[in-house]
DNA sequence: ATTTTTAAATCGATGTCGTCCATTTGTAAT
DNA sequence: ATTACAAATGGACGACATCGATTTAAAAAT
């Protein structure tokens, strides 16, 4: 990791399609030389992969929430981890400190989801839901 | 959009480098219709970039915290939230119900960065902070 | 100080990729 | 049936990514 590397990062941050030929001339090297770099990046794990920035709203999310979930003593923190950070809505899943606490951020299409979510849940603990209003 | 603009969606956020030849094999499309296809789709705005996944941990980071920032009477919750959102550390910055609150997730090489940011955030409001133990 | 070793870059070559344009296909509307 | 329009295909061309061989440069060892 040195400064080129870090370059090469923040190239690759701000468009992940860039081309290794474009980021080669910003560094003042060769496209195969960048090529090796990012490999190496990923091998070791410091880039974990390329994604996409999306509006989602133009897909069709109406509400966005954050839900402090408040785990059950008849529960695990770690199994109610587990199951809930798959869930197709959930954008982020965090243990915080402070009680037995999961801080989750959910994306749905309308509180009717959002509604469901919250039932589902539940079952691992007493949530805590404030809605997202700007982004 | 349709399920194929669904598909190529889908397969960009698992992979934003893959070759537009490669989507076209999945969905049975020859590869300038699926440039077409991306290219509208950010023309549209649903595609708003390419970025990275990377392991910030392995970037020196080692605190992460969501930050429930209580804005003062004395200040407006939109400067507070136009200053804070593009500070360096910040990784998401929300609106959010109840109180004026922006709800902010930060991550920080060490605690001292940590303190440095609630003193600067401090002006605005009143911060309470969560630290992130696992995500 | 010289040699050896190692890592990393360059260069040239090759196959793949993205994009352009002209043409074709398919669908909806009159 | 004709027209009109949107979208896909196919071929061509320039750009790109990657491979192997070679060179360079810096660090380690004698």
């Amino acid at each position: 990791m040195d400064d080129i590397d870090l370059k090469i990062l923040e190239m690759l941050r701000k468009n992940a399609r860039e081309s290794l030929a474009n980021i080669g001339k910003s560094v003042e090297l060769s496209a195969p030389a960048i090529g090796k770099r990012v490999k190496q990046l990923e091998e070791k794990g410091i880039i974990l992969g390329y994604s996409l920035k999306l509006n989602h709203e133009k897909l069709g999310i109406r509400t966005k929430a954050y839900i402090i979930l408040k785990i059950h003593q008849s529960s695990t923190l770690k199994t109610a981890y587990n199951q809930i950070a798959h869930l197709t809505e959930v954008q982020r899943c965090d243990r915080i400190t402070g009680d037995d606490c999961l801080c989750i951020l959910a994306f749905f299409k309308d509180n009717k989801e959002l509604i469901t979510f919250l039932e589902r849940i539940s079952q691992y603990g007493v949530p805590n839901t404030s809605i997202l209003l700007e982004s």
